[in-house]
RNA sequence: CGGGGUGUAGCGCAGCCCGGUUAGCGCGCCUGCUUUGGGAGCAGGAGGCCCUGAGUUCAAAUCUCAGCACCCCGACCA
């Protein structure tokens, strides 16, 4: 009997999409390109949800709820916009065995439906800012799909926010960055690269795209949100004004930014290993499995009493425990599985712990076991979790800067890029050039980082340049 | 849309080339007994429009043609 997954060395995406079957993440629709999120992956997005819905309220936002359906006229209303999304949508003519009037597209983003919305509701400065965020699923019709990183259907979070300024607009986009960066690296032990997009990379109808971009075990890059500063694009398409405090009409300023389930896809790629899944303590649905073990029917009751105060202590803590004393199951099966499930800790307690009075406790992350005294587990673990949390996150910061290069001229470029890694250097090419690159090698810029000070020559055109982008594969 | 491939039990496959009784195997599932500190053992059992349609033949999972679906590599895409 061996239910174990492919090696991630034989085979990366073999490896991830077993992952994600065996773990019981996701399973394929009867649609193709469509996913079915199991009741343990889906969890899995409730953290995450739960975790950005807290911040997003922190940061003033409220949530609300816009249609599915999108009239056709309202995507040509953006001209960069259906140019962009247009060929990956999904659209509805019929309605109730009729033809429609008017073509209906099934969402891809919602921008256009919730401008046309703004447009009856903002009059005046006094109604700005507006800040709504939306929990929805959308549609892409994408050709190639690999669950959770790309799906015809996805769920997200798009905030759509409308201000009276340019800079609060930008200043709006780049908070929503760092809550998405806080999300990554504080919660879902994921390092990210924080930097603007390039033109050709930014979203259609964007003046400026934001991005986090993280290092995926096999060094490729994975988008894992954005935030736009839309300028006036969309209230301008929608017409939507408003009175200033100088009495003069003015075009509503814009954001918009989201995360998808696709975060759960860079989880698994960031931390998980040849025996399954590894999740980071913040965001996992069970933080401890406890595998109770007994023989006999007297060492049943004795370990059975000794679960229910681990519990209550357990439970005590705040600990997301789980007792799996399923007798259909072998201890070894359990181990197996809560492995491939990526537990961070399994407590295993049967007669010989009952009689030192103390648990087995072991890591998932780096299988370290240790014994330890009954009475204080609660505290040992909340510490343990706490451990494994920053630990995660610190041996995949050393892997991602183990596998960012800095080069000086194209070959190293080009050497860096099929052996794996990320490119960071100094860059002052053009479109086109970015475009020869990705012919040349798929890599693209993932993003060029805020802030920068230094001053270089490009690896590509020669020319002095004071921009730093990072480059990659990406999903 | 181009190139290649695959459709047989819930899943993974064999059988097809060379047509011939009740279509097999592994895993999973069900029942019973024994088990339980790293994926338990034995015994018994259930489960099949062999993708669809037409053709060839005494006879088709097997040969021929058409259709459909899916997968891989491109193209497209984030």
């Amino acid at each position: 009997m061996a239910e174990s997954v492919t090696k991630r060395s034989e085979d990366y995406s073999k490896w991830y999409t077993d992952v994600v079957q065996m773990a019981e993440l996701a399973d394929y629709g009867p649609v193709k390109g469509t996913m079915v999120i199991r009741p343990y992956g889906y969890a899995i997005w409730e953290s995450i949800r739960n975790i950005c819905d807290r911040m997003f309220k922190e940061t003033g936002h409220v949530n609300a709820y816009f249609p599915l359906f999108i009239p056709e006229s309202f995507m040509k209303k953006e001209a960069e916009h259906v140019e962009g999304f247009a060929p990956e949508c999904a659209v509805v003519t019929i309605g109730g065995g009729k033809q429609l009037e008017e073509p209906l597209y099934v969402r891809p983003t919602s921008e256009t439906i919730i401008w046309s919305m703004y447009k009856k509701w903002i009059k005046s400065y006094r109604d700005l800012p507006l800040l709504i965020n939306q929990w929805a699923n959308i549609v892409r019709w994408e050709m190639r799909t690999r669950l959770f990183l790309r799906t015809t259907e996805f769920l997200w979070q798009e905030g759509h926010t409308a201000h009276a300024t340019a800079e609060e607009a930008e200043a709006e986009a780049m908070k929503m960055l760092e809550v998405y960066r806080i999300l990554a690296e504080d919660y879902l032990a994921m390092p990210v690269y924080v930097g603007r997009k390039s033109d050709s990379e930014k979203f259609a109808g964007a003046v400026r795209t934001y991005a986090i971009e993280a290092m995926m075990g096999d060094k490729k890059a994975l988008q894992s949100g954005t935030s736009h500063f839309l300028g006036q694009n969309f209230a301008k398409a929608f017409d939507v004004t408003f009175l200033n405090k100088e009495n003069k009409l003015e075009y509503v300023w814009a954001s918009s930014w989201g995360v998808s389930t696709r975060l759960i896809g860079g989880v698994i790629m960031c931390h998980g290993d040849d025996k399954g899944l590894i999740l980071p303590p913040k965001i996992a649905p069970h933080q401890v499995v406890v595998i109770p073990i007994w023989k006999s029917d007297e060492e049943k009751s004795l370990v059975k009493g000794k679960l229910e105060s681990l519990g209550a202590e357990l439970k005590a803590k705040n600990i997301r425990y789980f007792i799996d004393d399923n007798e259909q199951a072998t201890p070894g099966w359990k181990f197996n599985q809560w492995e491939m499930k990526g537990v961070p800790v399994r407590v295993e307690i049967g007669p010989k712990d009952v009689q030192k009075n103390q648990i087995v406790v072991v890591r998932r992350d780096i299988k370290d076991k240790q014994f330890i005294p009954m009475d204080n587990a609660g505290d040992v673990i909340v510490t343990l979790l706490e451990t494994i949390q920053k630990d995660l996150f610190n041996r995949a910061l050393e892997f991602r800067n183990q596998n960012t290069f800095p080069v000086s001229n194209y070959e190293e470029f080009k050497k860096i890029i099929d052996d794996g890694g990320f490119v960071k250097a100094f860059w002052a090419g053009s479109a086109a050039d970015e475009v020869k690159i990705k012919e040349d090698t798929k890599a693209t810029i993932r993003c060029i980082p805020l802030n920068q000070t230094e001053k270089g020559v490009c690896f590509f055109t020669g020319k002095p340049s004071d921009t730093i982008a990072i480059f990659a594969r990406a999903y």
